[in-house]
DNA sequence: ATGGCAGGTTATACCTGA
């Protein structure tokens, strides 16, 4: 039995928060890094840098200025890969397996635009569009005995207690009905386990992203639950920890979405 | 009730984020 530590991030921007990687790295230290937003291009990603603060096992997904994925790891991975969603090559999903045969997929959903109607909105379609897709691909490969973790910036807050308030928020994109019921079908095709709600209970409000525009984010604390860590059935069991570093969206230079993290006991 | 910020770009305004 050994702990692994798996932790998601939407950095917004990799090159910009170089040092707070290496900070993450040394008083976090998981196992396995997820990125998304990195905004650079696979060619100019900060490879050697990574691999000098212990993690020289990645797989890498970019593109210049927008959306881009990263899978750092201590140990060595296998089967590394990526795939285009919805027709588009923008690189939003990055994969690979860890060590004890889990497959590990790392995804940036679209966030959507501001006006939650596929009909005026192409950025809500494409979210929509997105999310089924995901779907799809879970039903497609469902298997009882598989290990997988699906982690990332999924862009959608499903409880009411994943928003700082439910009512004000039902038509404000990320917690709007429909995206919302996409998002548990989804969930139910893997069929795929929250593992950050398997710890802290459903009933406790819980945030990973606070917007910049606020005076005082934290005082403000209008948050919503945007970053998700998931499991097939045969890892329920070997969750041993959840956590979101709220601390980390308070430093210097801070990207507007904490850390999430899980230790699972494999 | 509204406006507010941050990052990147063949930039110095505009797109994107959520």
């Amino acid at each position: 039995m050994a702990d692994v530590k798996i932790t998601t991030w939407n950095i917004n921007s990799v090159r910009l928060r170089i040092e707070s990687v290496a900070r993450l790295a040394k008083e976090v230290s998981p196992d396995v890094i997820c990125l998304q937003e990195i905004k650079v291009m696979t060619e100019l990603f900060p490879d050697d840098a990574i691999a000098a603060m212990g993690y020289p096992h990645q797989v890498v997904s970019g593109m210049k200025a927008y959306n881009g994925v990263a899978i750092l790891s201590k140990k060595p991975l296998k089967n590394k890969g990526q795939q285009d969603w919805v027709g588009k090559s923008d690189a939003r999903h990055v994969h690979a397996t860890l060590p004890g045969n889990i497959d590990l997929h790392n995804f940036y959903v679209p966030a959507g635009g501001e006006i939650p109607d596929p009909k005026q909105n192409d950025k809500f379609d494409h979210k929509l569009k997105f999310v089924q897709a995901l779907t799809r691909w879970g039903k497609e490969r469902q298997d009882p005995r598989a290990k997988r973790i699906l982690v990332g910036d999924l862009n959608i807050a499903p409880l009411e207690t994943d928003v700082w308030s439910h009512k004000r928020l039902l038509k404000v994109v990320s917690h709007t009905p429909v995206e919302v019921e996409l998002f548990e079908r989804m969930r139910k095709s893997g069929p795929w386990t929250d593992a950050v709600r398997h710890i802290i209970p459903p009933e406790e409000q819980l945030y990973s992203w606070w917007s910049y525009r606020s005076k005082d984010w934290s005082a403000a604390d209008k948050g919503r639950r945007l970053d998700h860590i998931w499991v097939t059935s045969p890892l329920v069991p070997k969750i041993k920890a959840a956590e979101i570093h709220r601390d980390i969206r308070g430093w210097e230079k801070a990207s507007d979405h904490a850390p999430v993290t899980v230790t699972l006991s494999v």
